[in-house]
DNA sequence: GCGACAG
DNA sequence: ATCTTGTCGC
């Protein structure tokens, strides 16, 4: 059983990061594995000088009604690299993960999932370190190329040498399209379904949207708590 | 060697 | 991600 060090070791070497990815990635799990849906969670942060917020928003898949809001602060000790996301992001979302009450059935992170080079993004990080389910939701792509849906509702595979990692989804009228792609225990087909079934007139899913509203406002209140 | 590149 | 006003379009 691999320990949290293993998956964001204090040795930030590329040799010893690129062996945490590799870990990650070995234990990836992209078929559904996860119960009836009643809980899903949006996860997102946001940075006030050197300090990190990593928020989730815990909701009620049928009604979207908001049961839960917890946040963790944390000191920016990473850059960010693309590709490397998780080191920078990763500890902070573990402590918020941890604060929780109420456990979601899945976690929608923003970040890529198993769209990333070595199959080792943010919400497959995330997912295969708690070991929860996770979809990764991004507004531009990592890697992998595909078609531009053109409708709303309309979906389209994202490639990347030879196989699927993932979905290009035109969420609303005007505006950008979306990438969606499993992240942990979420199966290509679900992680494409469950995102529309979020889907609220808005570019971003729920979840994702309201973590986001989330971590924006705390900004304005984390200064305050440190003078 | 030259780009591309989540948040 | 973050710095930032007004402004164009539904």
């Amino acid at each position: 059983m691999p320990a949290i060090s293993d998956f964001f070791p204090s040795d930030t070497s590329r040799s010893s990061l690129l062996a945490a990815q590799r870990l990650v990635a070995e234990r990836a799990i992209t078929e559904d594995d996860f119960g009836e849906l009643q809980l899903i969670a949006g996860v997102d942060q946001s940075f006030v000088d050197d300090k990190i917020i990593s928020g989730i928003v815990v909701l009620e898949y049928d009604t979207f009604k908001v049961v839960e809001r917890i946040h963790s602060i944390g000191t920016v000790s990473f850059p960010y690299i693309p590709t490397f996301l998780s080191f920078r992001e990763g500890q902070t979302i573990v402590s918020a993960y941890e604060k929780l009450k109420k456990l979601p059935d899945i976690l929608m992170v923003d970040g890529a999932g198993i769209n990333h080079p070595r199959r080792a993004g943010l919400a497959t990080h995330i997912g295969v370190t708690l070991d929860v389910p996770t979809i990764g939701i991004t507004k531009r792509i990592l890697c992998g190329t595909g078609t531009e849906p053109s409708r709303a509702g309309e979906a389209s595979p994202l490639m990347y040498k030879g196989r699927q990692i993932g979905w290009l989804l035109k969420s609303r009228e005007r505006s950008r399209t979306i990438i969606v792609a499993p992240g942990h225990r979420v199966s290509l087909n679900s992680s494409l379904s469950i995102t529309k079934a979020c889907l609220r007139g808005y570019k971003l899913p729920e979840p994702a949207r309201l973590a986001h509203e989330y971590v924006t406002g705390l900004k304005k209140e984390i200064p305050a708590s440190l003078s």
